[in-house]
DNA sequence: GAAGTTACGTACCGCGAGTATGTAAGTCAA
DNA sequence: TTGACTTACATACTCGCGGTACGTAACTTC
């Protein structure tokens, strides 16, 4: 047996977990998935989710956390290659309406998110990942006069709603490639009642 | 004993059951109660419960189109009022975001209904209790040369996300009654870019 | 009013979330 | 190094709840 440290050994398990979290939750839901089920896919038992883990909620809210920081990385990326702030929009809610073609996103953070963790909770943490970009690049709009001021946070609240569905819209669709023009032309729409 | 007809005694058990099922799924959630617990509020027996309906997913859609249906003659009703389409539609929006205040309504169609009967039947229900009407006006503002042409299904689907965020957001509020214009301000500016 | 159908009530099964407890692996001081 | 202590699990169990099987009472039909 190799010796390790006890915090590799407690990464390790807590990332499988995390892991098979995703998968599970992701491909058949959050209730028909057994905290067993995780612990077998994750290669340790039921012992072990629940020393690391709360319970059930818990490690739903870590697969949860683990969504939401990949969709944000991904939108980072594409931000960075565009310079001007009102393109970087359109191209971030561009590539958000691409990553809902993953299922086990759209299943997680779309579907069951707000029923398992509460609205309040699952709008604070995507705030954190993804809506305070939008803010902010709002708020600039609003300074440089580009845009109408009110109550900014809501605005772009609505605007993450609407983006959510036209998501799931286009993960519906049985040719996503072909329709997603349509879909974001229609995002576009409503992007460009925040300007002016 | 009274003698009545079986169709009285069904009607008489499957209303009780489904005004307990949107009392209890609404004000506790889904995952959180009890086929039992909804029974003995409607003052029968699990046994019946299940005569009646399929199973506890059975009693949520049957809790959820009741949901619906209230909304929906509520929005008629208002609309009614109204003379112009697009003075109707405006005030539609606002009906909605007010009926969102009620707890047992959001907890039952913006929380958990997708959750447990998945989008596409959630959609399909709601398109027609809610979604059709918006659709409809849309077609005619088309017709009429008011508004652009486009994917309108997808058009009035983003809409409809908007507005249940807005909702979700206003019954956060404290005070629901000073923050309803300000919310409803941002829902036309959305409103708005469906136009001209 | 007897046979058949509908509308329940009651007793039971099985699965899964959560808990209690045992045990092996790692940490640290003397 | 070695023994006391903590951490990281595994195993065995309880219990609430969804679902089912079956019994019985209320209604319907001929």
């Amino acid at each position: 047996m190799i010796r390790r440290t006890q915090a590799e050994r407690s990464d390790e398990t807590t990332g499988r977990l995390v892991l098979a979290a995703r998968e599970l939750f992701g491909t058949h839901g959050y209730a028909p998935t057994s905290i067993d089920a995780i612990a077998a896919a994750a290669g340790v038992t039921k012992g072990a989710a629940y020393h690391h883990f709360g319970g059930k909620g818990e490690l739903f809210l870590a697969a949860f956390v683990a969504e939401l920081e990949a969709v944000e990385a991904r939108l980072l990326r594409v931000a960075t290659e565009e310079s001007d702030p009102w393109a970087a929009l359109r191209r971030g809610c561009r590539t958000f309406l691409e990553h809902c073609l993953d299922p086990r996103f759209r299943r997680i953070v779309l579907l069951d998110a707000s029923s398992v963790l509460g609205w309040e909770r699952v709008r604070e943490i995507e705030h954190d990942h993804m809506l305070r970009v939008l803010l902010d690049g709002l708020r600039v709009a609003v300074a440089a006069g580009q845009a109408p001021d009110g109550d900014l946070a809501a605005r772009a609240q609505l605007a993450f709603g609407a983006l959510c569905e036209g998501g799931m819209l286009l993960a519906r669709s049985e040719d996503p490639a072909a329709d997603l023009p349509r879909i974001a032309a229609e995002a576009d729409r409503f992007l460009a009642a925040l300007k002016v």
